[in-house]
DNA sequence: AGATTTTTTGTACGCTCTAACAAATTTTTA
DNA sequence: TAAAAATTTGTTAGAGCGTACAAAAAATCT
């Protein structure tokens, strides 16, 4: 066997297996956690049922690596302004933005992830993802707040943020129209403001972010 | 057919009923909706499966009466805590200590309603529940700011007041150690107090609630 | 009271959906 | 063209809901 056939096989396979997250994941934007059955991931990739059990260990694995990939879409946006962000405050700014995608901040997306953190409760994969996009988050914040905030505030403060933030997307999965996208960004940068102080936002607006 | 025998029917059947309804709330407090089936239910109320469909007209009937149930659990004491309530800020604090009750504030029943929003996505019931408890929030917390704080300004506040009593709810949800009972109060009082600033949170609490 | 009817309770079956697997078929590779 | 890989089709086993029906108990009637 030579390394051309061989490369052609895995290529083939990581090709199918992207394509049955992608169809996984097209519905559970669509539908939730609920409407993602084998049959329908593989009719929505335009494959046969069968195939999925032959990529994949078992439905649950699907279903990790699609809500790896769904958090992936939403936090290269984060990376993406982070690395824009001129001052520390910037920094604070770029992931509240990127916690409230233009393009994404509607209901139904809303809904499928309220599903996975249904889920979560029972299933010890996902609460361990839930895990990592938690420090995820409270690492982002950190690195734009340590050197200005001690430690223990800071703990505390992310919670808050992180409280808002999920509630803020669970009341846009009621509908559209309970809460808007500035409205959101408005909750979140208040509460920023309002906790931190102005004295210290004065701070972390005028300090960049260059280590 | 005289009143009598008619009367005991009647009395019997809200037995049974309210007996199936509680043993489906034990049921969603350990394990959400997801635990939910007919016969475990029936089997939890120490009845037989059929039981079920004879008093009620199909399961989602007994679940959308137990979310009732298990609201106006919640829901009682906050009323209480509101009847003890002298001052207008008195009544703010009614209603977060009411939203955090001592016994139920724990992973579980967090989880459980958890599994009940991911639900009401897809079931316009739930979702009719959902908007009946939002309205209860508001109403509560606007008849303690009202004459202090203008509609708008309230309307908006209790968005953010929302979002932060589901997200902590929602955190509790990943683990009992996440977040303790006083911190959740503590954020959602400091949250109140920085939204509404220093000088109505004075008002108010000068304020006696008797219209 | 004894027979008859109605109400209540318990059981069993059928239907649907789903995940996982196995066998058969097609396609690709050597 | 033979072997290997990729894909499809069909099967199996299990869970859950709802319904139909059987059994038991209670109420009513004569």
């Amino acid at each position: 066997m030579s390394a051309q056939p061989k490369k052609q096989k895995k290529r083939i396979e990581e090709i199918r297996r992207i394509e049955l997250i992608e169809a996984a994941y097209r519905i559970f934007i669509k539908d939730g956690l609920k409407g993602l059955t084998t049959t329908r991931i593989c009719q929505e990739a335009g494959m046969s049922q069968g195939i999925l059990t032959y990529y994949f260990k078992d439905k649950d694995e699907v279903l990790f690596e699609m809500v790896r990939h769904a958090n992936r879409i939403l936090m290269d946006d984060v990376v993406v302004r982070l690395r824009g962000a001129a001052s520390r405050w910037d920094r604070i700014i770029a992931v509240i933005d990127g916690n409230f995608p233009e393009s994404r901040f509607e209901r139904n997306t809303a809904n499928a992830w309220i599903s996975f953190y249904a889920e979560a409760a029972h299933n010890e994969r996902y609460a361990r993802l839930q895990r990592l996009f938690y420090r995820r988050l409270h690492s982002n914040l950190a690195s734009a707040l340590l050197p200005a905030v001690e430690r223990a505030a800071i703990d505390s403060f992310v919670l808050g943020f992180a409280a808002m933030l999920d509630g803020i997307w669970l009341r846009r999965g009621h509908s559209d129209a309970d809460i808007s996208l500035s409205q959101g960004k408005q909750l979140l940068t208040r509460y920023t403001e309002n906790s931190l102080g102005t004295a210290i936002v004065d701070r972390l607006k005028s300090m960049p972010v260059a280590g």
